[in-house]
DNA sequence: ACCTGAACACCGTTCAAGT
DNA sequence: ACCTGAACACCGTTCAAGT
């Protein structure tokens, strides 16, 4: 009696450890990314999260870069694909592609996997396959659309790269900004009386609208495309 | 005598070291980055092989981010711009960022770097400068011309990144295409069906022809964009 | 003004040892 | 089979001390 007590006492103040899982360690590398950005995905970390040490995470994962690879995956399942029964083929598209870059803006850090990870997973290749299908809808096949599809993919991602380095280094956008207005008009005629729409570039409320430009550019391309 | 000679000979042995400066490093680090890819930039590295230790080198250069920025300009300079009053506007254009591409293609490392540091200096300048002031040739002005220019520096960059970090896995390419042998036809159709498509476009000497296709797309939306 | 060494707070990965 | 701790070979950056 006192035995089982006690038992339950101990699992009470501190429940019986989770085994570890390769779930599990995906989903707290996934928190830590949220919370600290492209720092908090660490073996060290992670493994600290999980009250291990960093060696018993190689059970599960063969390495950083694999593991990198199941986050950025995990994450795509967030990506709202809408229903290719309703709206044309280019609205969805368009909603995707957006869908898929807002997945990799709000979380710092998976913009990154995005760029460096080849996509392995179920995820990243449902994407790859609704992406192929609407250009199909849109009658764009074979080479053009597998190209196209890779390079709206290409698109999204390089973008929210951009931003999400962009706003992690703070420091230097300020310095930046100081050489665009100080720019030699004679070495530089073209960025010099072009500074406004370069800096409008870089506000937060723009960044949709020029996403969408973007894809829309891709777009016409495609079309006009006979390859 | 004794003395003097004493001196001369100690100088050849091992020359007077070179006084630090931030050229030096810049090169060094470039260097370093070149013969041994992405792991070769760091401050440790770069002191280690100008025979000093690495917080000396933070008397020229602030910090790693900074360094980073001057070593990408510094590469930057080897882009060979054409000359504009040869050729017509989008020959010019297209291989500019053909030459922008190579660069960052040949060092390992440098593609990385473009996607994110934000460029400062005069050589990234130059070649944003060179983008708009070939766009304005062909028609394309204003806001377009802006993002436009920003769009095929970014795609440029993207797809040497990419490829880059493609080349530096190795170990999970094998692993891709098996994934892509196995997919499931019934999840995954469009995939299944273009198989062929996507890998074709890791073969290596695909690559200018699908760089330029590219280009070529994002040209012809340029050119339909009324904004 | 410039350089140095040691220190601090981190990394990924391996491996022998434990359960 | 799974977990652990210590060790190895690295990081960027700071700071007191030297010249």
């Amino acid at each position: 009696m006192d035995n089982s007590n006690r038992t339950i006492i101990s699992r009470r103040s501190r429940p019986a450890k989770e085994p570890l899982s390769r779930e599990i360690i995906v989903k707290t590398a996934l928190e830590l990314l949220k919370q600290d950005g492209a720092d908090g995905l660490s073996m060290r970390r992670i493994a600290k999260a999980l009250d291990t040490g960093a060696s018993s995470l190689y059970v599960y994962v063969t390495n950083l870069q694999e593991l990198n690879a199941y986050v950025l995956d995990y994450s795509l399942a967030q990506v709202q694909l809408p229903d290719p029964s309703e709206g044309n083929w280019s609205d969805n598209l368009f909603e995707a592609l957006y869908a898929y870059l807002k997945v990799l803006h709000e979380t710092p850090g998976i913009a990154a996997l995005a760029m460096s990870t080849m996509p392995h997973g179920p995820h990243s290749l449902a994407l790859t396959e609704y992406v192929l299908a609407r250009l199909h809808e849109g009658g764009i096949r074979s080479a053009a659309a597998a190209w196209g599809a890779d390079m709206l993919l290409l698109y999204a991602s390089s973008v929210a790269y951009e931003q999400a380095s962009r706003d992690q280094q703070g420091t230097t956008i300020a310095s930046l900004t100081a050489a665009y207005q100080s720019l030699d008009a004679k070495q530089y005629p073209m960025l010099t009386a072009m500074r406004e729409e370069f800096q409008a570039g870089g506000q937060p409320d723009n960044g949709e609208v020029r996403f969408r430009w973007g894809l829309d550019v891709i777009m016409q391309g495609l079309l006009k495309q006979t390859t």
